[in-house]
DNA sequence: ATCGTAGTTTGACATACCTCGTACTACGAG
DNA sequence: CTCGTAGTACGAGGTATGTCAAACTACGAT
């Protein structure tokens, strides 16, 4: 993965990753959505701007942060855009089977009220 | 498990459990431990005052009301005291292998940290 | 009937959260 | 160099959260 740029963003290394901080950050539906669509991306990432999370650019920010300081995704800029990853090998090492069992849970929850999506995210 | 008050409880029923609360109410370190040593407890349950939580009886009872609210555990009165049941069949059915690997993912982070106990909660 | 135990309710307080708009910075393209 | 795009920072507003103390209710035991 490429940078383009030394701002530097604070990630939480892989052992001071808390089972509580990363439980909450996937409470909220935006930014549950936002792991979701990241799970099916490959290791470089996605743009922000590549989920339409229908909020304003500062609360997406906020949310994102929130996802990165919790150790569930990282964030390294690249030109002008910011790609964000899902920290599966760290997550998946640390709470083995967490995070698939949630994105089971939350497709399950979707499959029930019907809500999918053509794009399952 | 015998009720031996009418007074009533209001629990959600299992479809209208949502992911994003069972999440949330599993973010609490206080909460968490409730869940955790519900787990290892039969059906009956326990009473509230079982689990030694270190706060005041408005906060327990509190973060109890969250949990069966969210639908992570049951409440029935019997007597004069309130047992707590894990709503693990309903968890299970909704979202197979979430409640483990939380549970198993906090003893790996208690197991990480040190902080053992003699009881595991 | 009285007492103790278990839990609830209410109200309060400080903090955290989600949301936004506006003004800002960093970078690539032309 | 200028412009547009992507995202940040700041501050604000409203709501939710975690905590407590004090007064209360419900029940079993005596």
């Amino acid at each position: 993965m490429r940078v383009t740029s030394d701002r530097a963003l604070d990630h939480p290394r892989r052992e001071d990753i808390r089972l509580e901080a990363v439980l909450h950050a996937l409470s909220d539906p935006m930014r549950l959505r936002v792991v979701a669509f990241l799970s099916g991306v490959d290791d470089e990432g996605a743009p922000c701007s590549a989920i339409d999370l229908v909020v304003s650019k500062s609360t997406s920010t906020h949310h994102f942060r929130v996802l990165r300081e919790a150790g569930v995704i990282s964030q390294v800029y690249r030109g002008t855009a910011k790609m964000n990853a899902l920290r599966r090998r760290d997550l998946d090492e640390l709470f083995p089977g967490l995070l698939d069992a949630v994105l089971r849970a939350r497709a399950a929850q979707r499959r029930r009220e019907g809500d999918a999506e053509p794009v399952p995210f």
